[in-house]
DNA sequence: AGTGAAAAACAATGGCG
DNA sequence: CGCCATTGTTTTTCACT
C-alpha cells in the first residue's frame, strides 16, 4: 500500500478539475472539456477512482431550502487533554448529525466545530442540552456565520 | 421565485440522505435503498434537482492523495469596515484557489477563512504573499488543522 | 400515489491504427 | 491516444393501475 502522491498529466488535472465542478459529467462530456476521446475519459476516470483520488461522489444539497438556516463555528476546549477525554469527544461529534466537521487545531482552542441546524432553538439545544453536559468539554465559544463569500468545498488541483 | 423550504415526504428524505452519501448512485440502486421503483426514484430526483434542492454533483476527492497535506483556518480582521472594503477583500479570496471557504462570523474576528495547501511554505506564500500585503487586511490568525475528528460535510437532514 | 416494460442514451471493452 | 463497434446498464418515457 502507498499513501504517497500519484503522478498526474495535464490530462488528468482537468478531469479532476471539471468532475470537483460537475461529477454527473457524462464521459462525453468529459471529453469535450479536456479534449479527449470518451472512451479514454472513461479509463483515466476509472484510474483516478481506483487509486482513490476520486473518493466518490455526492451530490451537493442547498442548506437553506432544507430549512437549515443557521451556520456556527464553534470553538471546544476540553476538560483534560487525556486520551480518554479526546476518546469520549470524538465518539460524541461523531455522534451528532448536525457537526459537519471537528478538528482539532494549534493555538489556544482545542477543537473548532462547523454546525449546520434548523434556527436558533437548536442551536441552543445543541450546545447547552449535548455539548456542554458532556463530561469531556469545559468550555464552547461559537460564532455564528453572518454571511458566506465564498463555499465552494473545491480543492486547488496542484501544479 | 420561491427562496421557501420545500415539502418533503419520508420517501425525498432518504433519496436525499442517500445522495448524499454517493451522488453515483443509479435510480436502481436507490428504489432498493428507499422502497421504491426505479421510474419513481428517477421523476423525484429530478424534482428536487429542479427545485434546486439537489444544488448537483461533485467528486471528492483526496486532498492528501494531491499533496495537499496542510489545512488551516484562517481569521482576518479587515482594516477599515467600509463596503468598499469589503468589496475588495471578498473579490481577494475569490480569487484565490486555496481559500475553500470565506464567512463573515459574529464576534471579534471578522473572517474566518478555511485554506488548505501542499506545504508550510506554501502558506506562508499566501498569507505574507497575498493576504497581508491586501490593503484590505488589517491583521491575520491562523490555526493549524492537527487532526480531523469528522469530515463528513453532509447536511442533516430536518425531520 | 405508485408500477412495469419499451425505447433511447450512455458506459465500458476490445481491436486497430 | 483516437476511432469504431459491441455489449450490457441505466435513464427516461409511456401505458396502466
Amino acid at each position: 500500500m502507498t499513501h504517497d502522491t500519484v503522478s498526474l498529466d495535464g490530462y488528468d488535472r482537468r478531469l479532476l478539475a471539471a468532475l470537483q465542478d460537475d461529477g454527473a459529467l457524462t464521459n462525453q462530456a468529459l471529453a469535450e472539456i479536456v479534449h479527449l476521446s470518451a472512451s479514454q475519459c472513461s479509463r483515466r476516470r476509472q484510474r483516478l477512482e481506483q487509486a482513490g483520488l476520486i473518493r466518490g461522489y455526492r451530490a451537493d444539497l442547498d442548506a437553506a431550502k432544507l430549512g437549515l438556516t443557521i451556520t456556527v463555528y464553534v470553538n471546544v476546549m476540553l476538560d483534560t487533554h487525556s486520551p480518554e477525554n479526546a476518546d469520549r469527544f470524538q465518539r460524541l461529534v461523531a455522534r451528532l448529525p448536525e457537526v459537519q466537521e471537528a478538528h482539532a487545531l494549534t493555538g489556544d482552542m482545542d477543537y473548532l466545530l462547523k454546525i449546520v441546524v434548523a434556527d436558533l432553538p437548536a442551536l441552543s439545544e445543541l450546545i447547552n442540552g449535548e455539548l456542554l453536559p458532556h463530561p469531556s468539554v469545559s468550555t464552547v465559544k461559537s460564532s455564528i456565520v453572518l454571511s458566506t463569500l465564498k463555499a465552494d468545498q473545491r480543492l486547488p488541483i496542484p501544479e
